[in-house]
DNA sequence: TTCCATTTCTTCTACTTTGTATAAATTAGC
DNA sequence: GCTAATTTATACAAAGTAGAAGAAATGGAA
């Protein structure tokens, strides 16, 4: 419904983890996938809160797996991008790269 | 200090705005610009706001104009992008371009 | 002229949503 | 029962938002 909204931060960083992790995304490969790519630490809780406000707005779902053959397999809550958190995340694109474009265009550094 | 920040959703378009005004961003004209390219309607306050925080955190400067002659021709406070504004609106550029850049070769849809 | 309504802009106040850290709980293997 | 991999819960800080109030300037009516 709020479809016009912008995304935080981090929900857009979470939401473009999830989306490239695909079928194997979850609370703690989130979480890895983020640090890899920002090299900034982030918190477990911060990810799942995140997550959850995500599935609310209906930008992700979420489906509990099959717990794994593993030490300590407890199990995992996987997410999927919704078509909604597609757009959502094409529109902040969109956004972001017109204003960046105009600035490099108007250049004015202070220094002409 | 903090130069290992990222940046808000609302700060970047704040930051962004300032830097394409040059050194006519002021309050009014950084909530027109905004208005104008992302469609959302802004509030004044949210824009002050956001403003003082980014001059707290070192990303721009103000000083206050001089009045000029026109009716409600109140002096302007003017804001410029400094130096570590620029380097964050950047580095939040890279990051999010690296990432927008692997959800597009990976390109899994959830039909493979 | 002297006020005061009007315009343009900034500041203040109060509140909601996001972002973050840390501890606790759950489930499986060893 | 201890340990590992995950998710949940809790509590608080930071960012985002709305709208009213305050300030400074002009222009025109009295």
């Amino acid at each position: 419904m709020p479809d016009r909204d912008f995304l935080g931060e981090f929900e857009q960083l979470v939401l473009l983890a999830v989306a490239r992790l695909g079928g194997d995304g979850y609370g703690m490969s989130v979480r890895r996938e983020i640090e890899r790519r920002t090299g900034r630490a982030v918190s477990i809780g911060a990810v799942y809160a995140t997550l959850d406000r995500l599935e609310n707005k209906g930008y992700v779902a979420s489906r509990t797996g099959a717990p794994t053959a593993e030490r300590g397999g407890r199990a995992k809550r996987h997410f999927t991008v919704q078509p909604g958190g597609m757009r959502a995340l094409r529109r902040t694109r969109r956004i972001l790269t017109a204003m960046w474009k105009d600035l490099e265009l108007g250049a004015r550094t202070g220094s002409p």
